[in-house]
DNA sequence: TGTACATCAGTGAACGCGCGTTCACTGATGTAC
DNA sequence: TGTACATCAGTGAACGCGCGTTCACTGATGTAC
């Protein structure tokens, strides 16, 4: 066949630089060195820049790929047998409090405000976010329900990494979000 | 009388340069260099350098100063008329979701976030999170309703400056988040 | 009142270092003939 | 099969710039006598 087969595996390097750059990132925050980066990937700092223009290049990639792993771990996350109201609301509580998500949402290094800076990023969030409200708005559940456990989802996760939660009082208000969804109707009378 | 009165008046400075770092780090973020926020305030480099010793006792200050600002306005926040369960929460609501006191706590460009890497500040924030919780503990709210109300309140200050959020819906969220601290007793059956 | 000295907020220039970006180059693999 | 050439992932050294920190200095105000 007339593929190009690559030698050194020039997409395989791409994804170790990716990886490597979000990890690096949330531990050390948005002022990292790119040496440092990309000597996590195993690569040299001209390595790194072969894959990716400039700094603020990696930056938009990496928002780009968190923000696509997310979304479709929330998608398998959604349970074939539910078909109540709530569905989607509560893949969402799963997928956005799992502990590693948590952490690859918001962080203490502040993950997504480092990214944020990086031109395109701002309107990837937003993008994003409205994708996932127009999901919660399909899923059945009153609208009061919707605002308040999506916003209090995140307001956990949030508190979750920068103020030092207990891991009982964490699945405790977790339990409480997902007892949220199983009811119906108005919050407030 | 013996105390000393100084000639260009230090503790003014002081604060204008507080002032001044607090907006300038808001807006164009944690990686603004001294120079500018000197600048803004009305003062050299040097003269910035000469009241915080470096870059991070400016940025621990600065955190100091949020803290005990806010703090002091939620508590000046609360009616005194009120004595109903709750009083605290919503005093909690009113100055956390006010839109300045949000673009305070939390904003596009990660305010805390680049606060958070200097030293003392995560420790800072961590005891002014505890101190607040045990104001709410103390309100009289079924302890469900205190969780998911602090928790949506924080989730909607962070959505209400990341995503785009109309006034509105933010309005609505408000009211909403009032409405459920005016009811007692456990959310879910 | 005047004089000598101390204090201290604020300055400007210079230093040094870290880091993003550039660039000429390597060497392994693929293609044309 | 062999030879000449193209492609391209990855490298290392050097450049240049921005920025935090240092330092010697200024000048206004205060104090001692």
């Amino acid at each position: 066949m007339s593929g190009v087969v690559r030698r050194r595996n020039s997409e395989t390097t791409r994804r170790a630089i990716l990886g490597a750059a979000r990890e690096v990132i949330r531990e050390r925050g948005g002022g990292v060195a790119l040496a440092e980066i990309a000597a996590a990937a195993g690569v040299s700092k001209s390595g790194l820049l072969h894959h990716f223009a400039s700094r603020d290049a990696l930056f938009l990639a990496v928002a780009e790929d968190i923000v696509e792993f997310t979304r479709s771990r929330m998608l398998n996350s959604i349970d074939s047998e539910d078909d109540s109201p709530g569905r989607v609301l509560r893949a969402y509580l799963r997928t956005a409090l799992d502990a590693r998500s948590a952490r690859e949402w918001f962080d203490p290094t502040g993950l997504w405000a480092s990214l944020h800076s990086a031109p395109g990023v701002p309107e990837l969030l937003s993008e994003d976010e409205r994708w996932l409200r127009e999901r919660f708005a399909e899923d059945g559940l009153h609208p009061q329900r919707v605002l308040v456990i999506s916003r209090a989802a995140e307001g956990l996760a949030v508190s979750s990494i920068w103020d030092d939660l207990s891991p009982e009082e964490y699945r405790l208000s977790y339990e409480l979000l997902v007892a949220l969804t199983m009811e119906n109707g108005p919050l407030v009378t």
